[in-house]
DNA sequence: ATTTTAATTGATAATGTATATCAATAAGAG
DNA sequence: CTCTTATTGATATACATTATCAATTAAAAT
């Protein structure tokens, strides 16, 4: 026997396919709006284990909680330093490792990267023309 | 009256000189050996006032504790993922913006990146020839 | 269909990292 | 030397996440 299909994982992968990039919390309240009875517990622990099996992917971030992604081929992400909404990007480091002239005897196994800065909307409101 | 010369302020900026991207905790150790009514609180908050002022660099990560760099230029490091060490780099990425076709109307202020893999001296300890 | 089993759940405690609080202390201006 | 207030130490709190464990349940075996 190895992996079951409770409708508490069919949930979380559901949610996460519906909200854009969310948190654990953010996928947790959305599910108890509907069933009432998951426990947070359920909801981290799902979110892991789709990630690990490659069904949804997460984006582990230097500030703040995770975020998950439906999105599962390797890509990266604008951060919105003020509303903190995540945007994809189209940046290519497939080659991370040519980035460096010098590695010094490191082997690189990918890049962890993150663009901040701030998102279309949130200058509008900060400087409305 | 502005900011004051404390010896627990001098002795974090020193820790930092002297040990290799610490995290707090690691500083903590160093000074408590000497000082061992140094308070934890003060190590963090001397931490955060020196990486402010830009006496010390701050490394923020997406997984474990923030480190702190003596150097404050920016600049951008490989992350060994068996000993958790940081290793310098000469990544340029003066310009994030270049590394994107579009931006879509958001304001790129900052790439933050770590480069993952291993170091030479874990990979020798792995597959020793 | 019933039993068996182990994967999964819910509730909650515990962890790790960091900040907030606040009375006591002390750096440095006057 | 006195006074002001930045800073400290001790501790509580915050926050995101994982660990624990008895109870439940999906699905395999009978």
């Amino acid at each position: 026997m190895n992996r079951r299909n409770t409708i508490q994982r069919r949930l979380v992968a559901d949610a996460v396919r519906v909200l854009d990039h969310p948190d654990a919390e953010t996928v947790y309240e959305k599910i108890v709006q509907e069933h009432p009875h998951i426990s947070k517990a359920t909801v981290y622990r799902n979110l892991n284990l789709l990630a690990e099996q490659n069904e949804i992917g997460k984006i582990s971030t230097a500030e703040g909680a995770d975020r998950y992604d439906c999105r599962t081929r390797p890509h990266y992400h604008l951060r919105c330093r003020v509303c903190g909404k995540l945007f994809d990007t189209d940046a290519n480091f497939d080659r991370p490792e040519t980035l460096l002239k010098d590695t010094n005897g490191f082997t690189i196994e990918k890049l962890n990267a993150e663009f901040i800065g701030i998102c279309a909307d949130c200058k509008e409101k900060e400087a409305p023309h």
